[in-house]
DNA sequence: GACCCTGTTGAACAGTGTTCAGAAACCATG
DNA sequence: CATGGTTTCTGAACACTGTTCAACAGGGTC
């Protein structure tokens, strides 16, 4: 019972993918497990390794597959005529990806390296990516706002969003008494961005052409 | 080997508690296990059975702990004059909380109950407490603000806040080129609550007396 | 001394990620 | 056709995990 062959390497790869997005989907990601992976696969857990260097590899390729699409839905927004609309149909996006998917939502934000050790290059790409996209529309915003407002701004502003979204897909809202995470994306990036953009204008400690005091 | 009684059960709590605590501290939460704890006071593992239901018991144990903690520290900031003073205090506390003891920040609001289990009602009082203490902050704030306009309004700024709590634990700031989490929380804060507090008052389509449209 | 009760344990069960020697099948060469 | 090499795949093992439970040891009571 060795040596089959009916798949190359790369299709059994994106077999092995496509069965940990079902089982993650069907189970939450608890029940994750390389054994249920090959079981379902119809192969040995050991052939997995063949395929991946480890669990966490594994997990790993299907969030970049995740976040593919994220950034996909997400890019296609970032053309919009109004950086304010664009900023709230990528954040729509966030949001319905951590409702709809909230299994595999969790899979790539709320899964921790083993050991401690540190995220591969090419995954670590995809989520300064994300933040890259923010920045770009607070630029068109504020154009006056320095690089250094914009990496401040992007972090606090889906920071804050993705921490809705924690707390929507742990169930911690209906805990504290309900609340429409929509309407929290809503609010948040209303406020945030309403005042951002109003006080980063022409900053007083800045070298502006005629400083109008605080 | 049987029948020490070297402790009553209450000790024998506590020190178990204590121990996940050291233990949780010392190699972060993925080390944490039964037979740990067990190794570390100097029992059999299934003696902790007769202290906890399981597990998630004795862990939901610990983090009442840390949560009292947070919460008493919070509360003691709540009788600042400046309601908005009182906020950015306790949102340091909070923060605070998740650097400099991030692994059981992480084992607060990252574990997950086995096959979903819903959190037991003696646990849920203080997350909700929580979140009341600041939508009395937010109604010290805004008088006239409704009851629905402090539930969002506090989810909403609570929300960002943790979101930025978690990428900071999970050491996603870095990867996605640094920034200071701390001016992050104040860049949140301040911009929120200022536009927060100045639109939230006398909503144009409620019963207000003389209505400026849009 | 006999009894019960309570604190405590060893052993077992079912599961986990991971490694590795080796078997089986395909391919190319002599 | 046979031989050898390479690739694909597996079974078994190791060291763990949470949890359960029969059984045992010791203290208190009658």
């Amino acid at each position: 019972m060795a040596r089959r062959n009916e798949h190359s390497k790369p299709e059994l790869r994106a077999l092995a993918i496509g069965t940990v997005r079902t089982l993650v989907a069907e189970q939450g990601l608890e029940k994750l497990s390389v054994r249920q992976v090959a079981r379902r696969l119809g192969y040995a857990p050991a052939m997995l390794y063949h395929l991946f260097a480890n669990l966490d590899d594994l997990i790993l390729h299907v969030n970049a597959d995740t976040l593919d699409g994220l950034l996909d839905r997400m890019d296609a927004a970032s053309g919009m005529e109004n950086p304010e609309a664009a900023l709230t149909a990528m954040a729509h996006y966030y949001l319905d990806l951590s409702r709809a998917h909230t299994p595999l939502w969790q899979l790539v934000f709320e899964h921790r390296m083993a050991n401690g050790a540190e995220v591969p290059a090419w995954y670590a790409r995809r989520t300064r990516a994300l933040f890259l996209m923010v920045e770009r529309q607070l630029e068109r915003l504020a154009p006056w706002a320095t690089e250094q407002d914009l990496r401040l701004g992007a972090r606090t502003l889906w920071g804050g969003l993705h921490g809705i979204c924690v707390l929507q897909a742990n169930n911690k809202l209906d805990v504290a008494g309900d609340a429409d995470p929509r309407a929290m994306v809503d609010s948040l990036l209303r406020h945030y961005l309403a005042d951002w953009s109003a006080t980063t204008n022409r900053s007083p400690d800045d070298a502006s052409p005629h400083g109008d005091g605080a």
